[in-house]
DNA sequence: TTGTTTGACTATCTTTGACCTTTGTTAAAT
DNA sequence: ATTTAACAAAGGTCAAAGATAGTCAAACAA
């Protein structure tokens, strides 16, 4: 008989069951303890939650490191045919360039999730970012600012 | 449940609560007194006071040594007018690295500038900019981008 | 190939302790 | 009454140790 599911796979279902029973809707876990528990390297946890606790599966992952750190998990609703979504979708596509990310950022405004002056902020970010000149760093950061700021809009 | 709180966690919630109780708007603590109730060696309450009651984040300190000395602690109140001006004439100043700029955010949302999403929409740009190397660029930026997101809340 | 597992190295935050500086007190010497 | 010296009573600094978590790339498995 052969082993059916991975270690990864446990994790995940192991951290999903613990989201269920949370009346809060997070929880906390030390990442040395949970790997631990499934006898692997602590690094294994953080495959799981890159893999599985993603943004666009609607997870949020926080932390904290150095004495009591922990990480804390979310379960967030993001409609997979919202807008959210759909920037989300494109961000991890590929580079951004000002013109799409400020259209973006538009798009936010229009659709009521983010206010006016929140946009403005937003652009002003992105602007600020031509003073970089390797444009490929830029529009990682394009990108980056972007989903983290959405990040943002979900708790 | 497990216990989350560091003890430099614990020692910053008590003494801003007994900021808040107080009337004259400061405090007096001993330092040898506080860290026999924490049990904890002294200087543990100058590295809470290091990193929770900064200028940025709108506390000053101040204390004498010798018998009869003293910590004393003040909540500062920036008038309305000159929060902005003083924040960015010390971005002019120099570089801005991520603690302070975090500072700077706390302070404008403690003083009700900012709403507490523009304030961790702020705090997630300045938090991205990790990923340069380059850590002279990367408090240009801070410094930069602070200044930029401010002027949005000047028009 | 794609997805999984591991471990070496790195980054960050906290806690502790040894040693330093400043101020106050007291009592002896002047 | 004044000066001085020793000692006591604070608080400050800094660097090391401890406690976590993150990153990345190599090895491995399906």
């Amino acid at each position: 008989m052969r082993e059916m599911t991975s270690l990864a796979d446990s994790i995940e279902e192991y951290l999903k069951k613990l989201l269920n029973l949370s009346a809060s809707g997070f929880i906390d876990i030390k990442r040395k303890e949970l790997s631990s528990k499934f006898s692997c390297v602590p690094s294994q946890v953080n495959y799981v939650l890159e893999t599985r606790f993603t943004l666009e599966k609607g997870y949020l992952v926080e932390s904290k490191r150095g004495g009591k750190g922990y990480v804390r998990l979310r379960k967030i609703k993001v409609p997979p045919e919202s807008l959210l979504s759909f920037i989300l979708r494109d961000i991890k596509k590929g580079p951004v360039d000002d013109v799409k990310a400020k259209g973006f950022i538009q798009m936010l405004y229009e659709e009521k999730y983010i206010s006016l002056r929140e946009s403005r902020i937003m652009e002003a970010v992105i602007s600020s970012l031509h003073i970089i000149e390797d444009s490929s760093l830029q529009h990682r950061l394009n990108g980056l600012l972007l989903r983290n700021m959405l990040f943002i809009l979900l708790k």
